[in-house]
DNA sequence: CCAGACGTTGTT
DNA sequence: GTCTGG
DNA sequence: CCAGACGTTGTT
DNA sequence: GTCTGG
């Protein structure tokens, strides 16, 4: 799962690492959070341009937001076939970019669950796979809305969590975003846990459980279990 | 045929 | 919009 | 994801 | 318990 991440790098190195055009100003977050409108990379016409959009999803035909409170993650083994995501798999892939993302292990015997902070060891932005959808409200304004697919937990997550997000190495994400994709089993073959000898992570402060805290202070390093 | 769901996680 | 359940 | 609210009327 | 806000 993921419901909680970090994307503080600063735009010159967001546009480089992503080779994408069009970054709107952005200020360095540490806690983002489901509802917050996040920086997403998709395909115009052959190039590869920034955008933002409302994390948790929100298919073409709902009525009303709702939905978008149960879409903030898609289920990689499912993504192509439900309903809500389909035709965002097939015609409307993303890169949702992030520093870090948290997760909550569950600590047998303790009431609170543990907060973890994961990185990449090279500490480049990931790229998590993303899916994006446009939806007109009944005021007939338009909404654009993302999701972030998640999988398996690898090595690494398994002691803190069963599921995580689908981080894509850049070497796919060409085939991620492009627009015409003969291949829906290469896609689905992308789905996968990333390597865990490539990641890293650590314990943070119960701190990060608000959303109202969005301090760098939220990646400390804590010790307590 | 129409009505109603369409989502994830975690917990029960 | 499209599929499933009744 | 977690935190925090969850209600009405009338008055300031 | 469940929904909304961040």
């Amino acid at each position: 799962m993921c419901g909680r991440f970090a994307l503080y790098s600063d735009s010159f190195s967001l546009i480089k690492r992503f080779e994408a055009d069009a970054l709107p100003e952005l200020c360095p977050r540490y806690n983002v959070a489901p509802t917050q409108s996040i920086p997403i990379v998709r395909e115009e016409s052959g190039k590869r341009r920034f955008a933002l959009a409302r994390w948790g999803l929100i298919p073409h035909w709902a009525k009303d937001m709702d939905i978008g409170y149960h879409t903030i993650n898609a289920r990689a083994e499912t993504v192509a076939s439900k309903p809500a995501f389909r035709n965002a798999f097939r015609y409307r892939r993303c890169l949702i970019p992030a520093d870090g993302f948290y997760e909550w292990q569950v600590v047998p015997g303790s009431k609170t669950k543990q907060p973890w902070f994961i990185v990449l060891r090279d500490r480049e932005p990931m790229a998590f796979a993303g899916l994006w959808e446009r939806w007109r409200s009944p005021e007939g304004e338009d909404l654009e809305s993302c999701s972030i697919i998640v999988t398996d937990g690898n090595e690494l997550m398994q002691p803190i969590h069963d599921r995580m997000p689908v981080i894509l190495a850049p070497g796919d994400w060409d085939t991620w975003l492009e627009a015409e994709t003969k291949d829906a089993a290469g896609l689905q073959g992308l789905l996968k846990p990333y390597s865990a000898e490539d990641m890293e992570a650590w314990r943070v402060s119960m701190m990060i459980n608000s959303p109202r805290n969005d301090s760098e202070e939220c990646l400390k390093q804590t010790n307590k279990i």
